[in-house]
DNA sequence: CGACCATTTGATATGGATCAAGCGATGTGG
DNA sequence: CCACATCGCTTGATCCATATCAAATGGTCG
């Protein structure tokens, strides 16, 4: 059971630690392990701004509950979300003194948060730490990596993608909840919310899927799906 | 100058290195000072397959001459090219023990080669090495931000983004020298072939640019070209 | 209940893909 | 040295997937 810490949603918002701070670092020689221990607890209510793009990249966050989306802005106003971040997973980190891109909480979001300078400190004497921070760095490229295959994909494969992606990673059967809405979902595609969610009226159609409701979907026949995937 | 080795077109390819292998390691702090240390030296001859998407990430390269594509084949045989590297440029590394991407030479290169597990020792002892490695990684996933940001725009902004791009990696004024083909530029920007040629004649027919001749080309109007880039 | 917002559904427009020639370099054999 | 084949690029005509514009539906909260 985390400490709960108040809101914030100040806009540059670099929060008050006080009352949430844990004891002092242990070398656990685990990345993950130091951010549960030393980590702050933060919540952030819906849609409030984590960080944003070119901020001093001052902290390294893991989603405790709730989803994260990160995103740019293009000069014509179109957003474009580089990745959504759910409970478990971990955000924020940058090699650089800038964020690359803006966070947002999707919904209500229970954040750890962790000074970037204490890692590096640490990072310095454990090269195992170092050799985890790189690891995050690189599980974030190996993802962007098949962003970029899926932007090229079609509209369908597109959508089947995303859903067989959010069905392995929140792990609960065939019944997945879809934190975001359907812009979300769209920015994050590259296609207009009309075309997800004709698509995915398709693919209920087609039996593939059911749509309980627009906020959850039930994977029906993987096999089909996994055709479609491209 | 650097010592000459021999051609290698075998497909699996691990280089016999003998007799280009420079000095022992020594402990400079700096990763690129490292590779060109104890880099040995490849040539590959154009199209030449470097490494392939899932084998062993045993090596990490730079570009002395010539240029180089990372790419991925889709399952219905289309061929996204995640990047090219120039001369000084890093690719190859992994964290991981296999590559995510394959590797082609575009044009006859000359890379320098050296063992990961080598820089893998460095960096435990040396954490300015390890933060090197993660800053490659680093980069390497910014480019990746802004290549998934340009795929979402219009032919034009894809086309003029690449041209802004090469001219600012081969810095010769105006005139840049493209060592890809037209092929190569349509599968990185995930068009066609037809679409980035009659883009260019476009841009040509406006002044922004000048097309001497395939395999080339001229800034007119970066303030235009500055305007178009979205 | 009523206002509001997200989502779905429908009708039409369009940017880029596809299909199909034509053209210009580069290289090869006679 | 020239005729010709080849390959990469350009240009033209048409098609189609997805965007855009517009309206209807449904779910949520005061």
């Amino acid at each position: 059971m985390l400490a709960q810490s108040g809101y914030s949603q100040s806009t540059h918002g670099r929060p008050a630690l006080g009352p949430t701070r844990r004891p002092p670092p242990v070398t656990a020689h685990s990345l993950d392990g130091t951010i549960e221990m030393i980590g702050a607890s933060m919540v952030f209510p819906r849609n409030a701004e984590i960080f944003g793009e070119s901020e001093p990249a001052e902290y390294l966050y893991k989603v405790v509950s709730g989803a994260v989306r990160t995103y740019k802005i293009l000069s014509d106003g179109r957003r474009q979300i580089g990745g959504f971040y759910l409970a478990g997973e971990v955000f924020g980190l940058e090699n650089g003194d800038e964020h690359s891109l803006s966070a947002e909480a999707v919904s209500e979001t229970r954040v750890l948060v962790v000074k970037r300078s204490a890692l590096f400190a640490l990072a310095e004497r454990d090269s195992e730490i170092a050799r985890q921070m790189w690891a995050l760095t690189s599980h974030e490229l190996h993802r962007l990596q098949n962003h970029v295959l899926a932007l090229v994909k079609t509209a369908k494969e597109r959508v089947v993608g995303f859903l067989l992606e959010m069905a392995k990673r929140a792990p609960s059967g065939n019944r997945v909840e879809l934190p975001m809405s359907r812009q979300d979902i769209a920015d994050y595609l590259g296609l207009t919310i009309e075309t997800v969610s004709r698509t995915l009226t398709q693919l209920e159609s087609t039996a593939a899927i059911a749509l309980p409701n627009a906020r959850c979907f039930e994977l029906r026949d993987r096999g089909a799906l996994g055709r479609l995937r491209g």
